[in-house]
DNA sequence: GTGTCTGCAAACGATTTGCAAATTA
DNA sequence: TAATTTGCAAATCGTTTGCAGACAC
């Protein structure tokens, strides 16, 4: 179903739908929270049709370029991406390294000087997930 | 001034000030606009006392450690660092690469679920200022 | 003097790239 | 068949690290 879906948008983007590239939208589309780039060589690496890590990287450079996906980088050594466009933030556990969706009001533009013009707008908030901070209370209590 | 300044700041965390630690701390006192580690080595390379890269990355990390500067990743290869640590966000031109600081209202925590713990909080804004704003319009025109 | 810091060069790890073989239309 | 894409391995580049000598206290 997913894999249909994926040819589909592809063609909608006019990109051209390899076997690759739709296994590897496919993936996004199943797993919305925020994988990396190892997360996904390392999930499609058991399919009959092997994946090579370089093209991991070009696929979701060219999504990227496509606005099919979005980077997130939240400080870590490698990037994650997401598929969600619709507009959200996200939390960054700095303990167990998880990443939450957000949603924050649209009160940024409202501040901006004149002049300037808005193409996308990243809201990060890192901090402890309630599960690691009720760890954390723990420990200090 | 900045150099009695700096060293004086870093007596007060605990950082022992050596020769090194206060030229650059001087340095981001002196360039708050966001430099990144090769600019501040550059910039350094001329005065007698020669700093290597090495020391430039190790001192940024313990100076973040130690809350003296902030990380800010645009999306660029390398980081920009910023040791102004008043609440506000950053607008990135993605034409120029030109950083600003901009303000923003303090509403993230609010439309947080119950339990997280904020630690840090970043707003990043991408799209062009004034200046390519308005050539990229004329361009089109 | 003793422990910490610096500089150098080598190591590292994520990402990109060149090119021949495979795949798509 | 012609053009594009893939896989592999090598190259790239920002960043970290090990270690001997230099420096701070």
């Amino acid at each position: 179903m997913n894999q249909q879906e994926a040819e589909q948008i592809l063609k909608e983007k006019h990109i051209q739908a390899t076997r690759q590239r739709i296994t590897i939208l496919e993936y996004f589309l199943e797993h919305k929270v925020h994988p990396g780039i190892e997360e996904v060589y390392e999930a499609l690496a058991d399919r009959p049709e092997k994946i090579s890590k370089a093209t991991v990287y070009n696929t979701v450079n060219l999504f990227e370029k496509h606005g099919l996906l979005k980077a997130l980088d939240v400080g870590e050594a490698y990037c994650h991406y997401d598929v969600d466009m619709d507009r959200h933030g996200h939390f960054h556990c700095v303990h167990c390294g998880k990443i939450w969706n957000i949603p924050y009001d649209p009160e940024v533009e409202k501040n901006l000087p004149p002049g300037f013009e808005v193409l996308d707008e990243q809201v990060l908030v890192k901090g402890l997930c309630p599960e690691c901070a009720s760890e954390n209370s723990e420990r200090l209590s």
